[in-house]
DNA sequence: CCCTTACCTGTAACCCGTTACACACACTAT
DNA sequence: ATAGTGTGTGTAACGGGTTACAGGTAAGGG
């Protein structure tokens, strides 16, 4: 690989005037410049973005802090910020951290070595302060964490409502919520949201955990419906959980939505895949995976931002899983 | 961040002695090691990787390269050689090609810039020698596309025959293939396979197109269904496609798989998650992913392959979509 | 004709590690 | 006493860019 040196030689400029050309800074005479571009081109010279790097103290990577890529919900969040990172020239380094405090650190130190230029994350095990050390821009997506950290995600606790509105007025009168980890600010407002609705409507309900897992959310809704078949509506956390239900459901014979109305929340690609159809309050994955990567861009280049935190709206898509529609 | 400098001047000794601490080479006395140990957890300095992938030329980072993360298929996969490099001390940069070759050249420019050590490939738009003039260790994974690179792949041929006798045995008379499309190796091989034996036993049949997608699945199988009723088997390329077929069928209530015998192809979870769940041919697809990373990484690492092409077995998942199961 | 200003260019320091090389010392072998 | 080996350490060049600074030329104004 040519470096700027052979550059220069063949163009009988000094590398300072290489530079110029390359950055479009500072005065190069136009024969000089036509000579440059010609080695360039003639040497096929591309600048080394290690060297760039070490003098900038920037690197034109950011980070997706993210817990598992095999959750479905996450491909196409890591897939827009990707997109949107690609047509400013950043590149994306991904990190699976399970969750896990010490994955996490780990990647944290490794891109810090790297001189990334900021992150985004949807993961939050680690204090605060552990990111805000790392002084660089961050942008929380999913899960907020802190104030100073502008943020994007979606009306959960408004969505949860909407959901749980939804199964009342289709008639159902014992609604189960299959609830997500207690850590997680999203599991918790959609929670509240079931909640507030049940008990200012006085509809018979029950509360049930689960992690992300299809495997784990047939396991609690097959004990919920031994325990209490008079079930008839279900509100998960998770199109994933709401799958799992489903399936369980289907196994022991219930029409849905009949017997059972079904609501899952997130919107991913699998929930239309499912027949029935699985009806759902669907978040704008892709939007909000290209938001957070644009606030985070506009953040490195030092742009100002006009709205720090995004509220998403959620949407429900009317689909099979659920009776009547509209 | 304190830098190497600042290490040795607060341990009182020079740089190179810090150096050497830090890479365990050369002579240190245990006096001028302790102080410089003391030093860098006082100051918690962190050596800049930058740095060292300037003068190194290497930069501890592997480029993955996919056609779409947000096809079911490759999530697992993409887990799979993170969690290898991360073990090894890697990360990983996705990059997401659609299969265009203008975002393919764009990346590869980029990862060359950047020093990356190695290139995991599931894409071959390009021609062979743009990746192999980069001068780098490959890996070709579930498409090969060149003898010099070590591939990964798995028994598509073998896999399809399996399925398309198993439609057989269990007494199907009109099979469908839904196939990939044509510049995808694994695509061509399940095609011959399939091909091969409705031939050699003289089964009737039909073989359409069809790309990754579930929408354009389920309009083809549609279009195939309404054409040819008689269809009592339909494999298809991918589950994706399969899962389209499903919908498609029980839309038109088809009996599954008392009408119609579905077989897929892939095992992504997917297939599990939907009812009645899809029989699959399964590719071991973690263990594919973490097979190429870790051939990657002993190339990277100057290693002999003992092995340089890996063709993993494929099994059948007995499902809910054939019938008997054994 | 002198001074200012715009334009153009090159040298060298800098970013932060790594390592070749030189030098110094202690000890053994001859 | 002298050469040779093993230790221990520092200086400086290097990797490939960027840029402050110095210095040079030409044009325009007074």
């Amino acid at each position: 690989m040519p470096t700027i040196k052979d550059v220069a030689k063949y163009a009988s400029v000094s590398v300072a005037t290489v530079s110029r050309v390359l950055n479009k800074k500072g005065y190069v005479s136009k024969e000089a410049e036509e000579n440059v571009l010609k080695a360039i081109s003639d040497l096929n010279y591309k600048p080394n973005s290690v060297a760039r790097s070490l003098y900038h103290k920037t690197s034109k990577m950011i980070g997706l802090l993210i817990p598992d890529i095999s959750n479905p919900f996450f491909p196409e969040l890591a897939r827009a910020v990707e997109d949107v990172a690609l047509t400013y020239g950043y590149t994306v380094v991904i990190c699976n951290t399970d969750e896990d405090i010490r994955k996490e650190a780990q990647y944290l130190e490794a891109l810090q070595q790297k001189y990334i230029d900021g992150l985004i994350l949807t993961t939050n095990q680690l204090s605060t302060d552990n990111y805000e050390n790392l002084g660089i821009p961050l942008v929380a997506l999913d899960r907020q964490f802190s104030n100073r950290v502008p943020t994007v995600s979606s009306k959960n606790y408004e969505g949860a409502r909407k959901a749980t509105e939804y199964l009342i007025k289709n008639g159902s009168e014992f609604i189960a919520h299959i609830r997500g980890p207690y850590h997680v600010k999203p599991a918790d407002d959609r929670y509240r949201g079931f909640k507030d609705v049940v008990e200012e409507q006085g509809i018979a309900h029950i509360v049930v955990d689960c992690d992300f897992t299809m495997t784990n959310a047939m396991e609690v809704a097959k004990g919920l419906f031994e325990k209490y078949p008079t079930i008839d509506a279900v509100f998960a956390s998770s199109d994933i959980a709401a799958a799992g239900v489903l399936k369980v459901a289907k196994n022991i014979n219930k029409q849905i939505p009949e017997d059972l109305q079904i609501i899952g929340f997130d919107g991913i690609p699998l929930g239309e895949m499912l027949t029935p159809a699985i009806t759902t309050v669907a978040q704008p994955i892709y939007k909000m995976g290209a938001l957070s990567a644009r606030l985070l861009i506009k953040q490195i280049e030092k742009q100002l931002l006009d709205v720090r935190n995004y509220e998403v709206e959620t949407t429900i898509q009317y689909r099979e899983t659920t009776r009547s529609d509209t």
